[in-house]
DNA sequence: AGCACGCCGACT
DNA sequence: GTCGGCGTGCTC
């Protein structure tokens, strides 16, 4: 009888593969296991057993795995299961869910080596140049990698060299796994065991008496001891007992101290826990936590609509640590931009060392630890904070789920396929482990609300902002006649001066909200109208006015600016637009006396670049704040007196059917970092449009009237949450083939599916990286078949890709696209 | 996704 | 004349 294994390989291909095993293997192996096998010409890959069965492959010869890498399963059934999920609703392949699933350091590559064979007293002659120099550094290191020769020949195609050799048997060639992951392990000093009778001791003591250090080494070490009951760390003896490592080791070679090594978490957190039970909670958090219990009892999900600054978050703990005493496991979900030290440092503050952290800032190490740690339910992992795709762990005995900040759009993953939504994935999650789920929001997405309100989710309110502070006040400043009257200060009214300037005498902290980052979008000749292009996208290119560069944001190109007008030759170039960085530069100017920073992507690079900034207005170094999105999300600053939004008018006239419920959003949350505790905060919201419909709905913050004529409108034009909204985009770098590919793909849509398909347009970017672009929107209703809709695209897609002349053409499928 | 094979332009 | 560009097809 022949075994066979059929395993999923991280790509984007639909289908299983199968390898063959030998029978001992098939009884080790379980679904979930990583193996690693070869694939295509000599790779070796990572791949997840999925089943093992006896059927032979009758096409082609199977082929054997290489290892098996686990003792027991790293992914779980119901991770699977959810996986599959998550595959068949976002339309991607299995492959590539577990490609971005499994965190980098579990998921290992094999790399070609090249090793030396016969490289002695080789006959020059017999080798060309770019031979003899990979022999020659053959002979100073025992291998070498392909990214090696690359930089020692000084191009890209190296492969024929090494061919070239291994025919001559002067080179062999070997694949090799390297395991990313290592344990970090600390280096930890004891006395031996010998010198631990106090006689002893003293003995050696007498012994070092001419070794003043050495023995001062061995006191220190004991008043540690005796100080902390714990095991000492050579870095520890070095720095507080103030022992210089020559010493340590010293004491090491005769014998008397011994070294070893510890493996350690690199992420765990100080052990000071503060009871929980010390969090009150005042009438409407404690009301809302009952309904929140009671639709749980319910087994619903349930939708926390809490006001900025109500207090969500005792609502959270509360719930957090009912499930930690039951002993289950808690994922705590937020976008990546609330995920500060701030927040995490609250939790670990109640939770200690139960709480993990999983995001993308977190390195390949650190995430395999968190992995392991949740799939082996260890307590420090009890509680995970994390941003998206800690959705993915290993998680046998999920108990609850928290999705903070859940209208955020920033869930729902863009790029790299699955293009899923973390709330909606969670919410399936939970389901799966049949686990509590609450979302909160003080702005709740439209779906959300919809749910709620239709009884779907239960819904709980805190209509009042913590200690009765008062929402703060929100002025609209019309700027359309300041500018008309040219009474504006670059992009400042006299309004919104008076009111920084109150509230600085007042020692009050401002944010400024642009939701734009680098100096101004565009530059512009003001004789011809000409603004440089991007040679490989569709758009102007930006201005960063500290590089003094144009830069495309869509795929990194960049040059010097320009002194005159690429199209008539004059001088007469002006900037367009604005964005933060000309705020902050106006704002140097407008008050010289005060610090003001700015809060973006770019300077908010690296680890630490946002902490710092964080820190630096929290310790109120920094009196005014400029920043994009980033400022809104989980930040409790308390003495800002004033936020100011620059323009609201960008926002609004977004081309998106969400444009106005994600204004309506992020302005109300912009607000909500004023006036959070004592004072009554203001707001000021500068808008050549001040009756916009929005606009007055934020000055008032009135959510529901938001919501119902935004579900209107959305009726109306048949948009979610009314209706299912599928966006496929078609990619070519052929202009016409794109524009005729595109055409066949929606009729055929229009042939075979029931409900609206709009299209092909271009959208607004209409090329990018030298491909064009083109987007066929495909509306269902969400009553009935959801699933058999997208069966039937997927099968347009196969009779699309049977056309050869198509096949350069990319298919990216948007499910629920935001 | 990678990677090899295969066919056409700009240059050691 | 080659090197190297990327279009096309395949991977158990």
């Amino acid at each position: 009888m022949q075994f066979f294994l059929d395993v999923i390989l991280p790509i984007p291909v639909e289908r299983l593969f199968t390898y063959s095993i030998t029978e001992e293997e098939a009884k080790f192996l379980k679904k979930g296991m990583r193996v690693a096998v070869p694939f295509g010409k000599a790779k070796i890959y990572t791949a997840l057993a999925y089943s093992v069965h006896n059927n032979k492959p009758t096409a082609y010869e199977a082929k054997e795995i290489e290892a098996i890498l686990d003792e027991a399963p790293v992914v779980t059934q119901q991770q699977l299961e959810h996986w599959q999920w998550i595959s068949s609703y976002y339309m991607c392949t299995l492959g590539e869910v577990v490609r971005s699933g499994l965190p980098s350091g579990l998921l290992l590559e094999s790399e070609t080596l090249i090793l030396p064979k016969q490289i002695e007293n080789l006959e020059d002659t017999l080798l060309d140049d770019d031979e003899f120099l990979v022999v020659e550094a053959l002979s100073n290191q025992s291998s070498l990698q392909i990214k090696d020769l690359i930089a020692i020949l000084g191009k890209k195609t190296v492969l024929p060299v090494i061919q070239r050799l291994v025919a001559k048997d002067i080179v062999s060639l070997k694949e090799e796994i390297r395991e990313k992951y290592s344990p970090k392990t600390s280096k930890y000093v004891k006395l031996n065991a010998a010198y631990e009778a106090e006689e002893k001791l003293e003995a050696v003591l007498t012994q070092l008496s001419r070794a003043p250090k050495q023995s001062k080494a061995i006191l220190s070490y004991f008043q540690l001891f005796s100080e902390t009951k714990k095991p000492i760390k050579e870095s520890q003896l070095e720095k507080e007992g103030n022992v210089s490592k020559a010493v340590i080791r010293a004491l090491v070679d005769k014998g008397i101290f011994d070294f070893y090594h510890v493996e350690e978490d690199r992420v765990s957190f100080g052990d000071k826990e503060k009871d929980i039970a010390a969090v009150t909670l005042n009438d409407l958090q404690q009301n809302a936590l009952n309904t929140i219990i009671d639709t749980f009892n319910e087994h619903k999900i349930s939708l926390l609509y809490g006001v900025t600054a109500s207090g969500k978050t005792e609502v959270y703990l509360k719930l957090i640590a009912t499930a930690i005493a039951k002993g289950q496991q808690v994922l705590y979900l937020l976008p990546e931009i609330a995920l500060t030290t701030q927040l995490i440092n609250r939790l670990k503050k109640y939770f200690g060392n139960k709480v993990a952290v999983y995001h993308s800032k977190y390195n390949s190490n650190e995430r395999v630890e968190v992995w392991n740690n949740v799939l082996n339910q260890k307590d420090s992992a009890q509680v995970v904070i994390g941003a998206r795709s800690a959705l993915y762990l290993p998680f046998s005995n999920l108990g609850l789920l928290v999705i903070d900040e859940e209208h955020e759009t920033s869930f729902k993953q863009f790029d790299p396929a699955p293009r899923y939504h973390a709330r909606d994935a969670g919410i399936v999650l939970a389901q799966l482990h049949k686990a509590d789920c609450l979302l909160g929001s003080a702005t709740p997405s439209l779906e959300s609300y919809f749910n709620a309100i239709k009884g779907k989710y239960g819904l709980a309110k805190i209509e009042r902002r913590f200690g009765n502070v008062f929402m703060p006040t929100i002025e609209l400043v019309d700027i359309k006649e300041a500018t008309r009257k040219k009474r504006m200060n670059g992009h400042f009214s006299e309004r919104l001066i008076k009111a920084m300037t109150e509230a600085l005498e007042e020692k009050e902290q401002i944010i400024l909200f642009q939701n734009r980052r680098g100096f101004a979008p565009i530059v512009e000749c003001t004789t011809c109208g000409h603004a440089m292009q991007c040679p490989n996208c569709d758009v102007s290119l930006t201005y960063h006015q500290r590089r003094g560069q144009m830069r495309c944001h869509y795929c990194g190109y960049h040059v010097l600016q320009p002194k005159t007008c690429e199209a008539c030759g004059n001088t007469t170039l002006d900037t367009k637009g604005f964005g933060t960085e000309q705020i902050e530069q106006e704002l140097k100017a407008i008050f010289p006396s005060h610090n003001t920073a700015r809060m973006d992507l770019d300077t908010t690079r690296g680890k630490h670049g946002y902490a710092k900034l964080i820190a630096a207005f929290e310790n109120k170094e920094i009196d005014i704040l400029v920043g994009t999105q980033m400022i809104t999300k989980g930040l409790d600053f308390r003495n800002v007196g004033l936020v100011g939004i620059m323009n609201a008018d960008t926002l609004l006239n977004f081309p998106d059917y969400r444009a106005h419920e994600k204004s309506f959003q992020l302005m109300v949350q912009v607000a909500g970092r004023a006036g959070r505790t004592h004072k009554r905060g203001n707001v000021l919201i500068q808008t050549y449009n001040p009756y916009h419909q929005i606009l007055q709905q934020v000055s008032t913050y009135d959510y529901e009237k938001m919501f119902a004529e935004q579900v209107y409108e959305r009726e109306q034009f048949n948009y979610p949450p009314a209706i299912r909204i599928v966006k496929i985009t078609l990619k070519d770098r052929d202009y016409n083939k794109l524009n005729e590919a595109a055409e066949w793909f929606a009729a055929s849509l229009r042939n075979s599916i029931r409900g609206q398909v709009l299209g092909p347009e271009y959208p607004a970017v209409a090329r990018i990286r030298n491909e064009y672009l083109k987007n066929i929107i495909v509306k269902f209703p969400k009553k009935g078949s959801v699933h058999a809709t997208k069966k039937s695209i997927k099968r347009i897609q196969q009779s699309f890709d049977a056309i050869s002349r198509y096949r350069s053409v990319k298919v990216v499928y948007n499910v629920d696209h935001i």
